[in-house]
DNA sequence: ACCGCACCCTGAGCGC
DNA sequence: TGCGCTCAGGGTGCGG
């Protein structure tokens, strides 16, 4: 069966951040960032870029937290450093580079030994170059959909205010609670950051598969039962995902190779008429909400 | 409160 | 071969 472009994609969502958090912490956490270079201005700079260098050099990195799909260094003073991947971005050490980081036509210039030496590019948006030993870090986002910004301490931000409970932390309740009085269809409520952060188009459409409900019905009308296989779907699906390394992040990946693990054992993302794997129903992609929407006739109610 | 839609951006895949 | 079109996606913001 064809692979159209959907299954490659490589939209981080929470499983992705948290594996990138966890891989880039190493590098990161307690090294202080002697300069940043950056591209120029542009929406991706929720912060201008001048000011978030001011704001950022010769800090030391205290922790790096994850709420939701947002990336969270705490710098010295506790001014914090929020970085969004969006759809393309790339966080990564020098080093760590993979071929996936380069476009299939730069990668196809260049001989195998030069693919996993990164050079900044035009996408490059974020440089930052340490004090000491050590590699340095990288941001790199083809399509410009992610964000940077700079929150002074003790101040907030509009963006992380709005956010709901880390998906991680979805319970039946929280879940049962968000969906009474609401219309939307189910799963454009699970995909809404301000009830529950974290959940992105492929794990909206993996968790309401095992679950057994079809993404279009009324949030209203998912019984408690079915509020409960969600957050339990949900918990599965994003817990394993970064088990696996997320769907689309890995070591290393062979120039014209397979994604992440995780891909192998998506139900119904990116798999329209294929057959389901537990009825053998071929999966139906609708449109909800302007998300490609998969899911299993038989399978989901 | 909700829906539909436009917008930001670019690469891949397609038809011609 | 190469052009131009379409599509995908997260999040915001608009008008209805």
């Amino acid at each position: 069966m064809r692979r159209g472009m959907a299954s490659r994609c490589n939209v981080p969502e929470l499983p992705e951040v948290e594996v990138t958090r966890r891989r880039i912490a190493p590098y990161l956490v307690g090294r202080r960032i002697s300069s940043l270079h950056t591209t120029a201005d542009s929406y991706f700079f929720l912060t201008p870029p001048k000011r978030l260098r001011g704001c950022v050099e010769g800090q030391r990195v205290q922790h790096l937290d994850r709420l939701g799909k947002y990336l969270i260094a705490v710098l010295e003073g506790d001014g914090r450093l929020v970085i969004h991947l969006g759809m393309t971005g790339q966080l990564f050490a020098a080093g760590a580079a993979s071929v996936r980081l380069l476009s299939a036509t730069a990668r196809a210039s260049l001989a195998p030994d030069e693919q996993a030496d990164f050079q900044p590019d035009d996408h490059t948006h974020l440089h930052f170059v340490f004090d000491g030993d050590g590699p340095d870090i990288y941001l790199r986002d083809v399509r410009k959909f992610g964000k940077v910004l700079f929150v002074p301490a003790g101040q907030n931000h509009p963006r992380l205010e709005k956010l709901g409970v880390d998906a991680l932390a979805v319970t039946p309740e929280l879940l049962f609670s968000a969906t009474r009085k609401r219309i939307v269809p189910i799963k454009s409520l699970l995909l809404d950051q301000s009830i529950l952060a974290g959940v992105g188009n492929i794990y909206a459409d993996e968790s309401l598969f095992l679950a057994g409900v079809r993404p279009a019905r009324r949030a209203s009308r998912v019984t408690r039962r079915e509020c409960a296989r969600i957050a339990d779907g949900l918990c599965r699906v994003l817990g394993r995902s970064i088990e696996t390394g997320g769907s689309s992040i890995s070591d290393y990946v062979a120039p014209d190779g397979q994604d992440g693990s995780y891909q192998d054992e998506r139900r119904v993302y990116a798999r329209s008429g294929e057959p389901c794997r537990v009825c053998g129903t071929p999966i139906r992609k609708i449109v909800i909400g302007q998300r490609g929407t998969h899911f299993c006739r038989t399978c989901q109610r």
